[in-house]
DNA sequence: CGCCTGACTGAGG
DNA sequence: CCCTCAGCCAGGC
């Protein structure tokens, strides 16, 4: 992938924003906005998407950063359908048994609904 | 400062 | 279902 450009501030940033991601289980999806939202980010759902493509590949303090269970608020991967990009994101989904019709996901079924314990894991990780 | 571009969102048609 | 639009926040120029 990319090289990281960042500044320090936004570097951290863009941990607490992997970390939430990193809390998603297998087999369920979130939405842009809602890790924003969790990571104590109103409002930039944008930025979650963009930290997402600045993933670093070894992932992140020793564990992977599934950004493929992120989602539009509306259930469907944002990638273009038939690119590349596309296309990974729903053989992995699928790989986990997420269901993929067409370009979206009923989020009904498979969105991730954390808990009030699970919420506050996040805030004291270490 | 303005202008444009995004792995975005919500409301409408 | 699709598409459009305004609003949004960061960044780059």
């Amino acid at each position: 992938m990319e090289q990281i450009k960042v500044n320090s501030s936004q570097l951290d940033t863009y941990k607490k924003i992997w970390r939430v991601v990193q809390a998603i289980p297998s087999g369920k999806v979130s939405s842009y906005g809602a890790i924003a939202d969790i990571a104590g980010l109103p409002g930039r759902a944008r930025l979650v998407g963009k930290c997402l493509g600045q993933v670093p590949k070894d992932g992140f303090c020793g564990q992977p950063v599934p950004w493929f269970r992120v989602l539009r608020s509306d259930g469907s991967i944002a990638f273009p359908i038939g690119s590349e990009a596309f296309d990974r994101q729903k053989a992995l989904l699928m790989d986990e048994g997420v269901f993929v019709k067409g370009r979206r996901i009923n989020l009904n079924d498979f969105s991730w609904r954390p808990d009030l314990s699970e919420l506050l894991a996040l805030e004291q990780p270490y």
